[in-house]
DNA sequence: CTCCCGATAT
DNA sequence: ATATCAGGAG
């Protein structure tokens, strides 16, 4: 029996945003398609190993083009050590040649286009327009979205799609950017999958989770 | 539902 | 040894 705990969510958001005023991605990146590339590559991974990888991977492929036009192997082994590499290198090399071939080589700016590329979902959608053109279009909902909004109460729902309509519901639209960020944020240094840290948490007090 | 998968923390 | 990491496809 999941915890509904929808009253309390107003209280909830505002002692987060106090906590994380100003939250920023921690994905580095200074296009859309770095924050693509970067996007598809932290799928299981860490922003820390994605950072790392990315780092000599953006001097190496400028445009859309060089990836499109890379050898696959070669690709997998640039971005071997954010795991999932053989999957990550098709998917990055197929999203380059569809933008390349059907986008005029321009990173899309609409959901509906960028759910065409192969290894793009809501997820990563919703990121690359939020952060890359300043588009509202969802929520991007991740492992520590998805974990927190269930221990916090917000959602009963398992499915992320579902998860995402009952927080476009719930949190204001302009702040659906900073409401991701910051549960990571809060997901990363307390709320963590394993061993949440209730103690050191500031809505402990209002979380029908805490074990404190 | 399973599979993809290396790096890191515990 | 095992759980987890800005998930997505088949």
């Amino acid at each position: 029996m999941t915890a509904s705990n929808l009253s309390n969510f107003p209280q909830i958001w505002e002692l987060l945003k106090k906590e994380y005023p100003d939250p920023q991605p921690a994905l580095h990146f200074k296009t859309p398609l770095e924050l693509l590339v970067a996007t598809i590559l932290s799928a299981q991974s860490t922003d820390v190993q994605v950072n790392k990888v990315t780092r000599e991977l953006f001097k190496k492929y400028r445009s859309v083009f060089d990836y499109a036009d890379a050898d696959i192997s070669e690709l997998e082994k640039d971005i071997y050590s954010t795991g999932f590499y053989r999957n990550k290198a098709k998917h990055l090399q197929q999203s380059a040649r569809v933008i390349s071939e059907e986008f005029d080589g321009e990173v899309p700016s609409t959901m509906e286009d960028l759910l065409k590329l192969p290894g793009v979902a809501r997820k990563t959608a919703n990121i690359v327009l939020a952060r890359g053109f300043g588009v509202k279009a969802g929520i991007a909902v991740d492992t520590h979205v998805k974990r927190l909004a269930t221990r916090l109460g917000f959602t009963e729902n398992k499915d992320p799609v579902k998860i995402e309509k009952d927080l476009m519901e719930l949190v204001d639209r302009n702040e659906w950017d900073d409401f991701s960020l910051t549960l990571i944020l809060h997901g990363r240094n307390v709320c963590f999958a394993r061993k949440p840290a209730c103690g050191q948490c500031v809505v402990h007090h209002l979380c029908p989770s805490s074990i404190v």
